[in-house]
DNA sequence: TACTTATATTGGTACTACCTTATATGCACT
DNA sequence: AGTGCATATAAGGTAGTACCAATATAAGTA
């Protein structure tokens, strides 16, 4: 028997399949695609098979299933390194330290490119987040997402999704640990980092809004080393660890 | 009727549990996972679900699954990036020239610290890759697996593994244009700048060190813009878009 | 026209059966 | 006793069916 495997790894396939009907445009972002029974029918493989490949794509965040409507396909690709970024943590045993250290490498340089690259309207986005975070008030969850936002906004200024992407990723895998570390200090104290950096950028001066970054991240990661102190290790780890996928983690854990 | 779903999402539960279970010790590197009809019945679920879960780990590269031999937890979490990273330059449209501008963003950066941490050892091994590079000879695909370690083993030196992990996954996407550009010079083109970024970290010159590999970056940059002149462009991009997971694309695409 | 109800559609789960492959078992033969 | 082949067992891979639950749409009614 010379032929290998005939039907092996379908589901491998059928994830290509649909790799190539996107680059071809077959599949253009947001279309909704055929009802499994029907697509299944059609691609030559069992409904099962399908429904793996699916799952895969869908977890990634490449499409959204929601029952009684349809498949589609996402226009956003922003989800799609999350899950994979908490399993990368989790197998490597990726410390917050660590995190915050692959931010202290690259967030500085995106800003010094941000500063050479903004216009009047990144400026202005940049600086609605500066409001954001002065309006939060005591809304504690807000004021973190307003603190996410101004470094995404410079990801984005940037002009390199890739990286944008990436450390987009890396700030939601984080996200549990910013909010712990924010609570050490007033919003002020992180007020005045963002705002010397948005003034830097304003001014296009990138080496300033390197150093700038630079500080401020520096600040943050002592802020990490104080929490630490301050909560045992153990239970610190373990947030950083149990990150869920959409933080959807209602009934038994079924062992 | 309070309860809104009490059986939906038992996938996604799934791979919690699985996270779960690596977090606590229950799973470690290498160990076999019960049979699939076994772990089915003791979680409660259909081996259906169960397997739509393990496919999800599987093309994460969590997991490896064989035949009639058994399911196995990956030591290496090298692989986890990859796939998701394909879709993101699949569903953004990410360019070789956007993936190439990440690589300068960042690896300077990655030198330069590699310069201030780098021990004898790691100096012998980053040598290694340079002689590898210098017997490769006529062997292309040999050169370029030495070229891309040589930049990974800096990576790896720099001593952050979430950028290590992310690098390395981004110069796997861009391995068919490596291949494309390095066919543009000769050997020792690219040799004398991998030979003067590894003198300037044995100098442990952190400053030297980032600004040769920015060097050979922009060298890098050029040639690829280069290739994209020779080759029609459209054939270029064809080239990028079409990653395969494993390149295994044997049979029919079964539209 | 607006609201309610009934029906069809669609994804989600479970179960069964069978195939292919790898490993272990055991028997016959040397 | 050792070797080699045939068989049995176990494991993942695929296919097919049936049913459930949530949603959208169409039909009907006030």
């Amino acid at each position: 028997m010379l032929r290998k495997n005939q039907k092996q790894d379908v589901t491998r396939k059928l994830i290509e399949t649909f790799k190539k009907l996107i680059i071809e445009g077959a599949l253009g972002s947001g279309q909704r695609l055929p009802p499994e029974r029907d697509l299944a029918r059609s691609l030559g493989v069992s409904r099962n098979s399908l429904r793996q490949a699916l799952k895969v794509l869908e977890i990634m965040g490449v499409i959204s299933q929601r029952v009684g409507d349809g498949t589609y396909l996402n226009g956003d690709a922003a989800l799609i390194l999350g899950e994979p970024m908490n399993f990368l943590i989790l197998l490597d045993g990726i410390t917050s330290h660590e995190l915050m250290e692959a931010r202290l490498i690259v967030e500085p340089e995106l800003a010094s490119r941000a500063a050479s690259r903004a216009t009047d309207e990144d400026l202005k986005a940049l600086r609605q987040t500066l409001i954001g975070m002065e309006e939060s008030g005591e809304d504690h969850s807000r004021l973190i997402e307003q603190d996410m936002l101004f470094h995404r906004t410079i990801f984005h200024i940037a002009g390199n999704r890739v990286c944008s992407r990436m450390f987009s990723t890396l700030h939601q895998s984080l996200e549990s640990l910013v909010e712990l570390t924010s609570q050490l200090v007033d919003l002020e104290h992180t007020m005045e980092f963002h705002r010397s950096i948005y003034e830097a950028i304003g001014r296009r001066d990138a080496a300033e809004s390197r150093r700038r970054m630079l500080e401020h991240l520096l600040d943050a990661k002592g802020l990490l080393t104080l929490a630490h102190e301050k909560q045992s290790r153990s239970r610190l780890e373990e947030r950083i660890s149990s990150l869920a996928i959409h933080s959807k983690r209602d009934s038994k854990p079924t062992i």
